[in-house]
DNA sequence: GCTGTTTTTACGGGAAACCGTAAAGAAGAA
DNA sequence: TTCTTCTTTACGGTTTCCCGTAAAAACAGC
């Protein structure tokens, strides 16, 4: 089992849970923050003392509030605490359901574990847990059979940003002139139109509303 | 203090946090539940038996899994067991942060607490306890102040049927049909341009799109 | 009954979006 | 270079949406 892991997690309840977790389960020294940016410095420190932490657990979303922050998420957190100490493991415990946001932490970040804060989620942490001080993954189960059946498009950056510019209410005859304005590739009307219509049929949407409120649920805009 | 508490929750690991803050707390008997039906039938036996739970703290959204539910939510929850034990007090332990939601919680459903799952939530689940245990009643900050201050249109049941339909990708034109055939009253086409176009006056929004973005945002679609 | 007010509907012109096709342009290979 | 292929743009016709105005209907008070 590991000796040192250090946790990041704004929710004071989540993270008495995920700390009662660890002592159970025999780790020595479990610290905890509930802000990204002190998780990192302390993740510094640990190791400038060389006695760096074996393990992070850290949560997707942090709320933010008066303090004002470097890194905004666990996101930003893994990518800097990679870079000073690139063989930390790392395990995501968040609340985030969508598999192409999850697949996208194993591919892009290359985490080690996730744990989605669900109904037996204490139990899968154990798990978790487990097959890390083994050296293996955790993967939830639906990302090991998913990911492909998925019937699922794959937004591009531009695609969001006709779609954020839709949704703040500028109008399609418009966008053209936006797009290159700021530099963006293909900005003539008709591909946009024809990128607008790409998405609607890939997403079964028939309407720009539909399609929209179909990108709200899925939290990409 | 509480003598006797029902939790109904059905992340582990926040259940297990209500928990050890209510025992902290110093209350007696703290009885827990990862469904809503299961709560429902302790709260009726402890009714039975005349032992009632004096308190209920209870999430709002409850995960569906192969377990069939007959109360899938804690809005349900709370309805019912209202309905045979009119009196316990009811705190609403949740992540939702929309103040229109919440408000709504207080002015229905009569809630007596809400805390909600942020960076300081046991803290404030003590706070809560505390205040409800002196008979009164516990609101959030934001709530307290706002629910006048908020720019808000009121949505009316008419409205948020057109609005649903638009995001569904019904066009415009075939709305009036619609209407017709459910009863709603002003069926014409005119009259649901005009409901339109007061709305994205009311809001500020340009477009179609940009008012359905904005209802997603206020999660009342 | 009648009259005035409000709500709802009908209609029509103009703007925007949709969709297909064809021309223009860029990129790559021989 | 030239040819091929793919992407991007331009254009025209049709549909839908937007918005103003006026007619029709519903409602209230007298």
């Amino acid at each position: 089992m590991f000796h040192k892991v250090l946790i990041a997690e704004d929710h004071e309840s989540s993270n008495v849970s995920v700390r009662k977790t660890l002592e159970d389960a025999g780790v020595g020294i479990c610290d905890y923050t509930y802000y990204c940016d002190d998780a990192f410095q302390r993740a510094r420190k640990a190791l400038l003392a060389n006695e760096p932490y074996e393990l992070l657990i850290t949560d997707l979303s942090f709320e933010e509030d008066y303090r004002e922050q470097k890194l905004k998420n666990g996101a930003d957190l893994i990518t800097e605490i990679r870079k000073i100490q690139p063989h930390i493991k790392v395990l995501v415990f968040s609340a985030e359901s969508k598999v192409s946001i999850i697949d996208q932490l194993f591919r892009d970040l290359a985490i080690d574990a996730y744990v989605r804060k669900a109904r037996r989620d204490v139990e899968e942490l154990k798990k978790a847990l487990e097959a890390l001080s083994k050296g293996n993954k955790y993967m939830p189960f639906a990302l090991k059979q998913a990911v492909k059946t998925q019937n699922t498009y794959e937004f591009s950056e531009y695609d969001i940003i006709l779609l954020t510019q839709l949704s703040q209410g500028m109008l399609q005859k418009d966008i053209p002139y936006y797009l290159e304005k700021n530099g963006y590739k293909p900005s003539g009307l008709s591909s946009v139109e024809k990128r607008l219509n790409l998405m609607r049929e890939a997403l079964g949407c028939s309407k720009n509303e539909q399609l929209i409120a179909f990108c709200k649920d899925l939290g990409i805009i």
